[in-house]
DNA sequence: ATGAAAGCGCTAACAA
DNA sequence: TTGTTAGCGCTTTCAT
């Protein structure tokens, strides 16, 4: 049918009833004769009736639009997680509205603007890199909008929290390295600020004293991307008291490394061994492939929708704060011994 | 503040006028003295006033909304196509309602009655292999929904297109095979109800009839992904009158080839050559490097958005189908000679 | 069993 | 320059 969506005041004329009547056929009211309310849901099905939701949002005061907000679109990780999102969204009933803060402060804060505005029904969200305060968050909390963070997780902000078990990928990342006989680890890692940072250096720190090995704070960079890190593991490679091991909080970052030993022709993993944190698709592609702490982003997507949905519907029963923590494992490909 | 939003009622009777006027100050009217104008904004702005999207989407009957549906999220491609809405609708005030198909056509159908329900002010969308029929987007144009579809494109519905050159593509691939000495090539696609498939076919079978080759029935396949591929690439590779060379529709099915002819010990390009198509960060991951033919996904998403703008904006003066061709460019890495 | 009317937040035509 | 009012599509209370 070649026109535009019919409204229940159509429906109403055509049928000669009043509106409440058909919101009330259109919503399957008790009190009803069954005759009327045949009628009208057969004229809306043949005349492919769908409610307006703007209308209904704006009525009922509440949508069904969460609002998700990701660095960027492009990365394994984040895709898997809007993945699991999608997931779960779509079997509870919910729309997805999206943006994207490209670890950028300013688009951060007006995305969550929007969200607000938007009158969406909660909030899912990893934060920028750059984000060192959060009063559009607490805006969110001041608005009884709902807000889950995954993975970049704000501490300062009163609410739930899906997390990868950083610190045990870590610990059990360096762990491996140090068991195989790696005597010299190096980790390159994001900014301090965020708090996957901190913890999977905790990880390895603690790993090391643990097997009473001192820190060498050489070994330790601020590198997470892969073109970053050819330079970078070329130089310490190059150094007279080089690496044995490298571990990377990021696969791009250890497939930067690995192309870098690549290139000075050490033997891996004899004389260097090369560990990563995500699992992508890409280390599967490499050769050797590569080692790393797979993180499920799909069950960080799904775990904190699933929370959402629950803090969303049973608003205000569910305790305060509840929050999921989401194990890594590692998978010992070809760039470890 | 830890206040919900107020509203324009809210800022009128605190400041002890009319609703319009408010509005009016809001929106900069000119007919407005200044000192009103500026007690109002001040106020708006003390209270962290925000217009309600829901409201003014129900008023103006248009929203700031558009919808996009892609087949999955974990897709480089996809979500390359994404981050290119993304920049431009950021740029262009637009948000972006996400849904995703999984290539499952009734999962397709009703995300565009969630759209169409959600009175979104146009759609872009890249369509689910699995759909042979149209009914559900024909309805977005009878409700004068703006439609563009990209990559995957729906030829039966009047739509505007934004298309990788995918023919040209493919020829220029099969070609650089051929003239660097290639023999029996291989071609590995996806179904053949997409248009894309369809034209690179056409590319690869024009290349070799361009330079008199015969079409070997038994090298093209039906098989666009790395797990299907590995199987599929060894039997071919151990049959006596073997491929010298393999075309794949994407990355992941070139790199389980690659993956199978390393397994057999086949040397790069040497005996035999590999060639995808996408572009992905597992081609510069894998080693060999993987030639692929580059297609920028990011390209196609910002050309489709601006598309969608023009057509939100100028509705009806622009001419009826506007499509674009994005060009793809061969990236010769290791895995040809 | 059904209808009339108010109201969600906002804009705009009309009045004053 | 400012106020009053109707109305966008829908639900729901109150009448009938």
């Amino acid at each position: 049918m070649p026109y535009p969506q019919i409204t229940i005041k159509d429906i109403a004329k055509a049928l000669n009833v009043s509106v409440s009547t058909v919101s009330r056929a259109l919503n399957n009211s008790p009190d009803l004769s069954e005759g009327t309310k045949r009628q009208i849901s057969e004229y809306a099905r043949l005349h492919n009736y769908k409610p307006n939701l703007v209308a209904l949002s704006m009525k009922k005061q509440e949508s069904n639009v969460i609002g998700v907000i990701v660095p960027q679109m492009i990365h394994h990780f984040f895709s898997s997680v809007l993945e699991g999102i999608m997931d779960v969204a779509e079997k509870e009933g919910f729309s997805v509205m999206l943006f994207r803060s490209l670890d950028n402060f300013e688009k951060e804060r007006r995305s969550v603007q929007q969200l607000i505005s938007s009158h969406v029904c909660g909030v899912l969200t990893s934060m920028a890199k750059e984000t060192t305060h959060y009063e559009h968050f607490q805006e969110l909390v001041d608005n009884h909008i709902p807000v889950i963070f995954f993975d970049r997780i704000c501490v300062d902000i009163p609410s739930n929290r899906v997390v990868i078990d950083d610190y045990a990928g870590a610990l059990a990342a360096t762990e491996y390295l140090i068991k195989t006989g790696c005597k010299r680890i190096a980790f390159f890692c994001s900014p301090l600020n965020l708090e996957i940072s901190k913890n999977r250096r905790g990880g390895y720190l603690d790993a090391l004293s643990k097997h009473g090995m001192s820190v060498d704070k050489e070994l330790i960079r601020i590198c997470d991307n892969y073109d970053e890190a050819i330079p970078v593991a070329t130089e310490m490679l190059q150094s007279d008291n080089r690496p044995d091991a490298f571990f990377a909080v990021n696969d791009e970052t250890a497939l930067g490394i690995l192309h870098a030993t690549k290139q000075l022709h050490f033997k891996i993993p004899e004389e260097v061994s090369i560990c990563g944190f995500t699992d992508g698709f890409a280390a599967i592609a490499s050769d050797p492939q590569l080692t790393t702490v797979g993180q499920s982003g799909l069950d960080v997507g799904r775990s904190a929708m699933e929370l959402l949905v629950e803090k969303i519907r049973y608003k205000g029963d569910t305790p305060l704060l509840k929050n999921k923590i989401i194990k890594t494992k590692l998978i010992v490909r070809e760039t470890t011994r």
